[in-house]
DNA sequence: TTTTATGATTTAAACGTTTAAGCATATATT
DNA sequence: AATATATGCTTAAACGTTTAAATCATAAAA
């Protein structure tokens, strides 16, 4: 029904000139040496009118929208709604705005998203790459936006970014389940290129060096995420097959763990006892699992409240060299690894 | 480092005004009778200098912003994060972007994330609306702007929306829990005064009466969002008392059951033999109970898909008379409700 | 009295678009 | 030959802001 009230409202309402009422509200008064009284005037008919500020009109003038684009690989995986959330409440701490995309590991989407969010002239980025989207994200950069990575990054990429030490935490899960007299470790990954699941596998390869096993290929399953249940379903079958019969499993997420878990559900393998299970992040089902599952926890509060940080300093000063910052992964026992 | 390039940059790069540039890269040459050369010219110029659309500029313009803002209780929470990730789709197919925030099932929340994105022009509202909110509904469709509700809804407030038949739900799913014997059947709610949790109570107390049990005041606990964890381990201490003792449970929402699910874990009591459980929602934990849970289904698919079918529809037609979509809720059932 | 501050307000341009209206020039219709 | 129509392009205003610069009083200093 009624337009939205402007400046111009005010303005005309008080017979003066646009300029002044934009003084005022933006309390630039003192500078501006606008005269009190009409301040006042200005001030109570705003009110009155119950003006509310375009900020698309601002944005159109400032070049900043106050608006940082989000990009994971689906919002609805606890990891990443969990970061979401961390995310949504820092960044209106400092007076931005969330707008978010699943990419589904899809670099086409990702690059899709990328322009949406672009073209909306978002001040900075706050992204999960996908696979084969290096050269997007460099892109970003050239084009002097703010990137941070989060979860995971690109060697070859020089940016900020927030992540936890992956080698380093799946060599001490890994080796966790050695130095407990699992022999035949399994590890469920996924089927990606991207760095920070290669070092897991590489964590997980040097945990067994150490511990004096010899890594066997079959041991290593990948489950690709457009087909993660079949793949997973499959796998484990196999894994858990009597002759091949592995004495531990390590997920690479939360999302493998889950579905694998369904699957040794139904095996009627006994955890821990059979087999032993260490799994990446957190979730609600690993408390209800027979054998409550331990596992490797990133706290999404450092990695959320980082990446804004980074971000918000990114916006700032553009120049500033790249930071990153690794929080620390633990390993939070319960029983499905089996005695310490 | 480069600016971006608007259509200014085409038009000096070749000599031509805005105005014609505009029309080309909008595919209103035909209208705007624009040469075929010079069609030819711009378009290739922009591809070369690869020009992106301003979106806020255009916004600005148009008075559109092609975003729609999407407000619930908790991103973090899988119900909503679950419906985000519908809406983010079915949202983007029609060339919307979501910016979303967290009421906390606070009304003053509520209040200040309506503000931000009301100021931010976004072109239609999707709130799972937080408890005292109707004066904040109300006031939005005052300012004629799209709203829709999901999940919840209020009584006094004539509005779009999208959510099951609450009463019915909560009385199958306690039906059911009578029809298989049990005679003490407790509920776990939330304590707020919306009424979508209201008629679930009224659900469950309907189908104990149609049932010849008569409700006791006991059996009907409500949790609050701020301290759920402590409230909910109040509650199920003092149910699961041998005095008090009930033989089945009936959770509001899947958080709520999340949380007793632990204490009942505990307890040492066996579900279903001498507690049957059943739950609303879905969570990926209700598949690990070690009586996989049986639960209220909704659709979190047709939620999503119908609220930002109700916001298109209200974009387009803004006088049209109200929707509401009721999608259906169905009983899944698992082993934690007793035999069938 | 003239100059110079000081204070209060307006003008105007800009951000990047869209779009109605205008202005030439060429061609077709009387 | 005069007029209408078509074609190709530009001007200008608008969306709601911000902000440097200009204007114009009036008061204080010279």
């Amino acid at each position: 029904m009624e337009k939205k009230v402007s400046l111009k409202d005010i303005a005309t309402h008080l017979g003066v000139s646009i300029t002044l009422v934009s003084y005022v509200i933006n309390n630039k008064e003192k500078e501006a040496r606008v005269g009190p009284e009409i301040a006042e005037k200005i001030r109570k008919t705003a009110i009155e009118l119950n003006y509310q500020p375009n900020l698309i009109a601002k944005s159109l003038k400032s070049g900043k929208t106050n608006t940082i684009g989000l990009i994971v690989a689906d919002i609805s995986n606890p990891f990443f709604s969990g970061i979401a959330r961390i995310i949504e409440d820092e960044a209106r701490k400092h007076g931005y705005v969330v707008i978010f995309g699943s990419s589904d590991e899809s670099a086409e989407k990702s690059q899709d998203l990328m322009n949406v969010f672009l073209n909306r002239q978002v001040d900075a980025f706050i992204i999960a790459p996908a696979e084969h989207t290096e050269s997007q994200v460099k892109a970003l950069q050239k084009s002097n936006i703010p990137v941070v990575l989060i979860d995971r990054y690109f060697p070859s990429v020089k940016a900020d970014c927030v992540h936890i030490n992956n080698f380093q935490a799946a060599y001490q899960a890994v080796d966790h389940l050695a130095k407990n007299g699992r022999t035949k470790i399994a590890m469920m990954a996924y089927q990606t290129t991207l760095p920070h699941m290669q070092e897991r596998m590489d964590g997980y390869k040097a945990a067994l060096r150490d511990n004096g096993i010899r890594f066997r290929k079959s041991w290593l399953r990948q489950a690709a995420y457009q087909h993660i249940t079949k793949d997973i379903v499959a796998a484990m079958k196999e894994l858990l097959e009597p002759e091949l019969q592995v004495d531990a499993f390590f997920f690479a997420t939360n999302t493998l763990a889950v579905e694998s878990l369904k699957v040794i559900n139904r095996s009627g393998i006994k955890v821990p006892d059979e087999l032993a299970i260490i799994s990446f992040d957190e979730n609600d089902a690993f408390d209800f699992f027979y054998s409550p599952v331990s596992y490797m926890s990133q706290s999404i509060e450092e990695l959320g409240k980082g990446a804004v940080q980074l971000a918000l300093d990114r916006i700032r000063h553009p120049r500033k060299k790249n930071t990153s910052i690794v929080v620390e992964a633990k390993l939070v026992l319960r029983e499905s690894s089996g005695r310490r």
